[in-house]
DNA sequence: TTTTTAACCTATCAGTGATAGCCCATTGGG
DNA sequence: CCCAATGGGCTATCACTGATAGGTTAAAAA
């Protein structure tokens, strides 16, 4: 993989800020472009213009940057999602989120990718919940909410968290599955998406 | 991570065979123990007792070895997959199917991990089915097969394919996603895979 | 004008996957 | 019985990776 070396100005003091957006929005566009795997941080500071150890004065370690930029692509999902959950009720609004939800995984895939498909490895702090979790969680409250208040108040809390997880899960594995997975022999998507909503829904 | 050396005696010509399959059973449990993307080729060299270069006699890359380890597991999957579908037929056998895949994921983590959560990378060749994807052609086989034969002779054949995919993409959700997210606060496992396969099946 | 410090740099580290090129011991043919 | 062929293995080294140490510069605060 090229690197080219284009010298960024220095920022002012106070910027930092913006700086650390413009290396959140290469981070983003390398990802897209190459992969989460082999976008390097040499690369990414090259396409900043800066040098690579000064990525370390925004971002702990190349995780933390990498969970950044899924944090920032997952603000759009849970955006999108909020919007959709607004457009309807009942199952009509379960069908729409899902719709929402695959589609952004396969017109986003590499912030998808980060965002479910990549493990949070290291040992297990209980004090911190990682970016991704917590994004991860949020959208999932979207799917819960709208699940419990088309089910009504009949069904227990445990009820209503077996069956969003089910659901959640269902559209991940479409999702993650079609990602991972490029190459096998699907079927058309559009099709099979809706068969997929469609199953998932009937019978709730 | 530590590292320690203890050299294997020399393997006698012909023997090259063993020592691959020690290589794949030392890969096999180093990634059990610490995950695919930390073990390093001189960790599973130093456990096996012989030079890390020497690896690259019997793969050609590290790729090519963690796809080996995949294959051997996935071998597994399908050998459980192949006698459970003997013992029913109809939905239950679907149901039988789907629990031993589910289960299979949890009970083995980075088998499947490896298998269905590793992208394959790289320029695609068309000549090359890759291990990997072979193997979850026939895990899909039979979770396909065994649609098929429930659903009868009535429907077509993109028909059953889009349902067998949606069901093995969601199969795939609940393990991918318990697994990537191990920290989520799931429900209790038994009672969601049993709300998983009950949602997954009935109406069909 | 001086001091402080945010923003940045170069040099360097240990570890990674991979290649080049050489040894050594077993074994089959003469 | 000897010896060449070769399967199994080695050391040395490469380019690259993420990360750290420690110094430099320029803008803002005093």
């Amino acid at each position: 993989m090229i690197r080219t070396k284009a010298l960024s100005v220095r920022k002012a003091r106070g910027y930092g800020p913006a700086r650390r957006m413009e290396i959140l929005n290469h981070a983003m566009r390398l990802i897209g472009e190459h992969g989460v795997q082999t976008v390097s941080t040499r690369q990414i500071a090259d396409a900043v213009g800066i040098s690579q150890p000064s990525l370390y004065a925004y971002f702990p370690n190349r995780q933390a940057l990498i969970e950044a930029v899924c944090v920032q692509a997952f603000e759009r999902l849970i955006l999108v999602m909020t919007q959709v959950a607004q457009t309807a009720t009942g199952l009509d609004r379960l069908k729409r989120l899902g719709r929402a939800y695959l589609m952004f995984g396969f017109e986003q895939p590499d912030a998808y990718r980060v965002g479910f498909m990549i493990e949070t490895t290291g040992p297990f702090d209980p004090n911190q919940i990682e970016p991704p979790l917590l994004a991860g969680l949020r959208a999932y409250g979207l799917h819960r909410q709208a699940l419990a208040e088309h089910l009504g108040p009949s069904r227990t809390s445990d009820e209503i968290d077996r069956l969003a997880q089910s659901l959640w899960a269902s559209l991940h594995g479409l999702v993650a599955l079609m990602i991972a997975r490029a190459r096998f022999p699907w079927a058309e998507r559009q099709a099979l998406i809706d068969t997929h909503l469609d199953r998932l829904l009937t019978g709730l």
